[in-house]
DNA sequence: AAACTGTTTAGAACCATTCTAATCAGTTGA
DNA sequence: TCAACTGATTAGAATGGTTCTAAACAGTTT
């Protein structure tokens, strides 16, 4: 429940369970990692927290669930949402036969300019 | 070398470094996981395979480095091409400001029908 | 053939994530 | 009132994919 709470006043925004564990220790909350990660779990589930893989190594989570996708700054492994109807798909492959379509995610990776 | 070898002789194919060390010992290779993520580093950094994120947890590799997106099956946790130009993208937003696009990543994710 | 140098290798360390057993809280029954 | 029971919550310890670093190797020079 703190850690909705947090997210709540958080707003919109992209973030590692280190990041969110590090956002409730500076807020005086005495929760463990463990114990960020079994919530993020349940938030997703629950369809409250979207989790988006784009870096091996660690998830990000997204508390934006709309149908939206990202740029990627490779260089701060950081988040941006696109907003709304900025990337527009004309034409998208059957799925392979006994298989329906979960989700089609859009990571747009930037670098910085040389 | 003889990576890249049994890369060559597998043909286009997605696989986890684990995979590919298996395939190794199979062929007579003692090598260490260690090393085969060595080379797999330079490998991609030479271009000769591409990295795919899609899975927290382990990273997959593609032989085919051409430009191209993915089905991921979530059961099996696989990867497959999507073939030429199945997928066509007719709006991408302008990178923000100082940052270039390096890459657009499209994976449609599929789980098995009801 | 000893000393030196850059390359290759893999054992050990690392760290994000998960598991499981302990703690806690709430409820029942004596 | 409070022990016994039950399910929910928590986090310490274990796990496992990945990286680091120091050792082994090979090739070259003196």
């Amino acid at each position: 429940m703190a850690l909705i709470k947090l997210l709540r006043e958080a707003g919109d925004c992209h973030f590692t369970a280190e990041q969110l564990h590090e956002l409730a220790a500076k807020s005086g909350q005495r929760i463990s990692l463990a114990t960020v990660y079994n919530a993020l779990h349940q938030f997703t589930e629950a369809g409250l927290v979207r989790e988006i893989v784009v870096d091996s190594g660690s998830s990000y989570f997204d508390t934006n669930t709309s149908d939206h996708h990202h740029f990627f700054f490779e260089d701060r492994r950081a988040l941006e949402d696109i907003e709304g109807n900025d990337v527009v798909i004309s034409a998208l492959p059957e799925p392979p036969e006994g298989t329906t379509v979960d989700r089609v995610d859009i990571v747009i990776r930037v670098k910085p300019s040389h």
